[in-house]
RNA sequence: GUGGGCGUAGCUCAACGGUUAGAGCACCGGACUGUGGCUCCGGGGGCUGGGGGUUCAAAUCCCCUCGUCCACCCCA
């Protein structure tokens, strides 16, 4: 058996590459309109910023992450998300002496998952963060600026919804309240959700479990605890969003998985990608910065997962610039051809060689086959005169044309 | 990490435990000596994912392993 790709780590092919280079270009171009500049970091970090960013008792810290020790003897770990590195550099280059930071990235992420459809190992996000801004309306903006992308790309039924999780003063208070009513229907919970009680108990609303989901109906819920800023906080989010017309739905039981998120969290997820069904998520997380040592930042981020969009809009046919291919009959129209390529690739054409000694026939095949808008053929007739004949492929036409305005006919579809 | 489905030609899939594992599409060649797509004819392709076991006989049954997909877990 040959060598084959590590397990959940997958090759992006040509087709599929043209996607993925797609939904970059058009997010780029997105947060750019929107004041967003690129930042690039590091695929590894010490591993202890993870730990301290994402939190030490979630699903990603204690059983998912790529570390290991290198021969230095320092503990790394392959980042398996991007919001933390991003918050390292802020605070290690003092990006916050600039009023406000507004940062997007790209680039592969690494978990120990069990693969799935739309769950790699090794799998890429677009990412932005706002640094620095503690209005609701950079919280309504991100996400304005997240559903415009979505609708550019043509993902169809992305549906918004968010929530609010508190902040340092409400949160803990909402806490205590959760495990007093979870620990009065202890009996009717799983397994997991009683333990969870102690450890993390807002993910108990999450379960899919039916017992559960009975159990925890009448919870109380973190919306109706929210402290006075929190709550102005999420009104004013909600507002600004229906001032943009950007429909949401108010789900008080999602919960995010890493524990630096605070007030506004958010999951877009979409139809027709089975259970692994968020295209993006993210929220706000005012105390991390300060957290990792920098100066009280409050920030707004999220995370697109790439192939997860990818594989939405996927059927969309994708268009590409047309490709010519050259057919050289004869040894002296290969020597000539070479010359003609170099100019005409020079000039911007996108041309191939068929290098084949086959029959005309089965070249012409070839040249059908690799996709061909225009088959460009020399022979002994077009050497005399100087010209080359361009045969359009798709109405079947063919014209001889000079060699001076051959490739701007080409270029063309 | 848990439970389950599926791995046969490049692709989609056939083949009751029993001849030399087939079909469609794709590919290559010819009919058509400088012209593709349609038609017809011919051809090449497979350690049946890998390893072990049961059997006179395994693509088929059993075990292990790898991969993939679904659900859970979790998440983008």
């Amino acid at each position: 058996m040959s060598i084959t790709a590590v397990r959940g780590f997958n090759d992006i092919l040509p087709g599929d590459t043209e996607v993925w280079r797609r939904i970059e270009d058009i997010a780029f171009k997105i947060f750019s309109a929107y004041g967003f500049s690129e930042i690039k970091v590091p695929i590894v970090e010490k591993t202890e910023l993870f730990l301290r960013s994402i939190g030490e008792t979630t699903d990603i810290v204690e059983k998912e992450m790529y570390t290991f020790t290198d021969r230095h003897g320092d503990s790394l770990t392959l980042r398996p998300e991007g919001t933390a590195p991003v918050v390292r550099a802020y605070i290690e280059h003092k990006l916050y002496a600039n009023p406000v930071s507004k940062l997007y990235y790209s680039g592969p992420m690494f978990r120990y998952e069990r693969p799935q459809k739309g769950r790699y190992r090794q799998f890429y996000q677009i990412g932005a963060e706002i640094l620095g801004d503690l209005s609701p309306r950079s919280d309504a903006e991100a996400l304005t600026m997240l559903m415009r992308l979505f609708e550019e790309i043509d993902v169809r039924g992305a549906e918004l919804q968010m929530n609010s999780l508190g902040d340092a003063l409400c949160r803990p208070v909402y806490k205590q309240r959760l495990k007093d009513y979870l620990s009065g229907v202890k009996e009717k919970l799983c397994e997991n959700c009683r333990r969870r009680i102690e450890a993390n108990p807002l993910r108990a609303l999450d379960c899919k479990n039916p017992g559960c989901m009975e159990a925890t109906k009448s919870a109380p819920s973190i919306l109706e605890s929210l402290c006075g800023a929190c709550k102005t906080h999420f009104d004013k989010v909600r507002e600004c969003l229906e001032l943009s017309g950007i429909e949401a739905s108010i789900n008080p039981r999602m919960v995010r998985g890493l524990d630096y998120y605070t007030k506004t969290t958010f999951e877009i997820t979409s139809a027709g990608l089975g259970s692994q069904n968020a295209i993006a998520a993210g929220g706000r997380y005012d105390g991390l910065v300060e957290e990792l040592g920098g100066p009280a930042t409050p920030c707004f981020g999220f995370a697109i997962g790439i192939e997860r969009v990818a594989l939405l809009i996927k059927e969309n046919g994708m268009e590409r610039r047309p490709l010519t291919v050259f057919i050289a009959l004869g040894d002296e129209a290969e020597r000539k051809g070479v010359a003609l390529l170099k100019a005409w690739r020079d000039r911007g054409v996108r041309i191939i060689e068929d290098f084949s000694e086959g029959s005309l026939k089965s070249r012409m095949k070839k040249a059908d086959r690799m996709g061909a808008r225009y088959a460009v053929i020399l022979g002994d007739d077009e050497l005399k005169s100087g010209t080359v004949a361009i045969k359009d492929m798709k109405s079947a036409s063919q014209e001889k044309v000079s060699w001076e305005i051959a490739p701007d006919r080409i270029a063309i579809g």
